[in-house]
DNA sequence: ATCGTACTACGACATTCATCAAAGTACGAC
DNA sequence: GTCGTACTTTGATGAATGTCGTAGTACGAT
């Protein structure tokens, strides 16, 4: 856990990134429950079913894209999403990926 | 070029798949250029550095994903934007692809 | 210090996918 | 019909990726 939790800052965030980011189902599940949540949450705790490695390997995806942000807290990495950023950058994609109904 | 050129109506189409065929550098290109000519255009005329068996291949993505509509017009294939299907089911989801500076 | 919890790192594996070349099909022009 | 153009299909290939299991690290509680 000694990881640098490396984040892009906002001018580096690309859009190409983005949407690969968000085109997986089970990150898509995650940037839901995080849509619904705006303090941010623990991951873990969402019934995703996907391993614990694999939920790791999404959420950095999700972190290197620019999607989410994460803060270590105690044994737990909370994340939340960067909705600032990404309505700035790209007015209206994540209300649109949101509105969807499937 | 018998082929059926099946296109998802638009209940069928899936944030999923659309998120999945935006998610390429080249077909992001082929989407930009199609929201200039609202009227659609041959997309072998875009200067996109790739065969044009690879093109096929990203068209035919862009068009099951639900994100074009495909038609033949002699030996050519005019493809346009799905702009008011896209609109009505993930609003502002293009609008901010398109924004996208980078 | 020991234990349990939460997460990460490293491999391994199967699948998907972007790409190309070669051969084929459809259409228009001549 | 013949030719050329535009596109498709098939097969191959290498890279990326989603998944897991195992082992490891960090932190809090006891």
């Amino acid at each position: 856990m000694t990881t640098m939790l490396a984040h892009p800052t906002r001018d580096e965030i690309r859009i190409a990134s983005v949407l690969h980011a968000l085109a997986d189902p089970v990150r898509l599940e995650i940037v839901r429950a995080l849509a619904v949540h705006e303090e941010g949450i623990s991951c873990g705790l969402l019934p995703l079913g996907v391993t614990a490695s694999t939920l790791t390997h999404h959420v950095r995806t999700l972190r290197e894209a620019g999607v989410v942000r994460v803060r270590p807290q105690g044994t737990s990495r909370i994340s939340s999403l960067r909705r600032d950023d990404l309505d700035a950058l790209f007015p209206g994609l994540l209300d649109g990926v949101l509105a969807a109904r499937r």
